[in-house]
DNA sequence: CACCAGATACAAAACGTTTTGCAAAGGGAA
DNA sequence: TTCCCTTTGCAAAACGTTTTGTATCTGGTG
């Protein structure tokens, strides 16, 4: 193993002082080194492959360049995925590196997680859930620039990344009402969390938006899997006036419509549209026909937490911002005109 | 925002030196620290909330406690979620910490980022890969503790851990056999990728072992999506000598199946069964019934390589191990006898 | 009573950078 | 030629730990 490449290598090889390699290549205060000077100690400092140790200059500045992650749960679905990677995505754009946590639901150990975190000086963290809901921020986080991703908290003082949950629904509802529908479904979720309430929302301004009736049997509430879905849609289907087109809380509930819809042979979207939300493409894609979505934006809300933890940084004092990001409407082959 | 508290400020509360401070912290040399004073020491840390910083203390040890984990892609599966979480959890008991990087196919981008990472002073690096395939190790990690996650090179002096796809394909057949069928099809990838070769292999070791006549017009190949198993399973099931059970490559591949099974006026599992690999929670939990599958262990082996990596770093020298992990049997209701 | 060994605590150096305060060199104006 | 200013380079301190070498204290033994 060849002993790592120091500053003092590169300020030998380049027959100059420690000071000078150091001005050179942090080119800010590179008014002292002259301009042949810096193009001889870069190119000195490529050739020897010379990495400046982070560990040593972040002692120094006392800014680690790297930033924490936390997250409740990443093993499920493949959002976590896409959020990690919008995050590191701006991280590295902006030179920081990203250490991710998870801690599940254990909040002790979440505690001794962001402590580990703490000891490694990271400069923010992005305090990320998996599914929009609303938190309280740990103590630990005190005195840590801190983002919340895909949730909030009642201390406007931190800012926070969420879906635009009622701009979701409208948009989807909205694209049903194009389409011609008038007799519209929900299959929302039974659960008392913001994207519930928020999409239920969306849903009925739609509606109204257009002068649409509003049949209260329509709008049902299941628990947000496939199975629930399944149960709920046959439950919509299955009667005489049923609708057209179905609305439903996420990719999986849409799943379970399809099924319902095969068992009752109906069509889709011949005989029933069907709409989700999420674009977990996993499903959307793999669906026959492909499935018509509003998708959630987990890549954008990661790198937007990140983006402003490091605007945070690197210029304090700015207020913190609560954002609403937007969902796009992705077309499949799922919504189509109302049958006859 | 209160600056932070420093091991000097701990002696100072504590009324000795920092040395002894240290040594009451880090137990392992002791000796030379009477055991009151190590608690009454301990105790103040605690009181002060005294984190020890990380990067000076590695910048001392030469260990920054930090592990790279360096992936190619890991937004559309939730496989990339487990073996993060193995790794971390792994990491995490050990007094590791890791941070993810990813690069998708830009290999350009990925000798920056593992530059980055070794700017950090990783002490090692998981190389991983979402898909099992066969990789060249970047030059850059020329030097670094390395182990491969789900891929091998041809390099034996790297560890690496992959799951044992002729087992998991023999698990799956061997659990279609003893259901009681004699016609078995295969749905295998079309990609030349070391899972395609195995689960064949272990599809035709499971019906050689039982005398099981192998019918070739029932192994066919197609893409590994859902699309293509549609497909593929539309052909194997329309014959008049059709399969009594579907061996599929993955779980989308499944899903495919089970969309032919359909549209053929097939129930599942009383006129056909099917059995997946992967044990995608997402697919199998939502399919109708739910997908019997064999689980890749992702989790496992994300942890696996962490565990190794420390070995090694704690105790170098030890040669370079290949493993292969076992993949379990996952049951759900799609594998039944066979019809009549 | 004197001495010594063992137990305990301390001061200082080192890890690899960045940055400040100075010194040296170079060049132009008087 | 002399002086002074500008440009360029250097030495040293600092960041917060760990660890080595040494000093001090305690109490037991001859």
């Amino acid at each position: 193993m060849t002993t790592r490449v120091g500053i003092r290598d590169v300020a030998k090889a380049a027959g100059v002082s420690v000071t000078t390699v150091s001005h050179a290549l942090n080119d800010a205060t590179s008014f002292r080194v002259k301009a042949a000077t810096q193009q001889l100690v870069r190119d000195v400092a490529r050739d020897l492959g010379y990495a400046p140790n982070k560990m040593a200059s972040g002692l120094r500045n006392q800014r680690s360049q790297i930033l924490g992650l936390v997250s409740d749960e990443i093993t499920t679905t493949p959002f976590a995925g896409a959020m990690i990677r919008g995050a590191q995505d701006a991280a590295y754009d902006r030179g920081y590196v990203v250490m991710v946590v998870n801690s599940g639901l254990d909040s002790e150990l979440e505690n001794r997680e962001i402590n580990m975190l703490r000891q490694h000086q990271v400069d923010g963290v992005v305090y990320a859930r998996m599914y929009h809901q609303s938190v309280q921020v740990p103590a630990e986080l005190e005195g840590l620039p801190t983002v919340l991703l895909d949730s909030v908290t009642d201390d406007k003082s931190i800012s926070s990344v969420i879906p635009d949950e009622v701009g979701a629904a409208e948009t989807a509802v909205e694209a049903i009402i194009q389409a011609g529908h008038t007799r519209i479904g929900m299959i929302n979720n039974m659960d008392d969390i913001p994207a519930t309430h928020g999409r239920r929302e969306g849903f009925l301004n739609a509606l109204r938006r257009h002068g649409l009736q509003h049949d209260p049997r329509h709008l049902v509430i299941a628990q947000p899997e496939t199975a629930g879905g399944r149960e709920a849609a046959l439950g919509l289907l299955g009667q005489p006036d049923r609708p057209t087109a179905l609305f439903c809380f996420s990719d999986r509930v849409a799943m379970g419509a399809y099924q319902a819809a095969t068992a009752l042979g109906l069509r889709i979207p011949e005989d029933v549209s069907i709409v989700g939300i999420d674009n977990l493409e996993i499903i959307a894609d793999a669906l026959w026909p492909g499935l018509t979505t509003v998708a959630l934006p987990h890549y954008e809300m990661g790198s937007w937490a990140v983006h402003r933890i490091l605007d945070d940084i690197e210029n304090p004092g700015e207020p913190a911002v609560q954002t609403r990001l937007d969902c796009p409407l992705i077309e499949r082959g799922s919504l189509g005109p109302p049958p006859r």
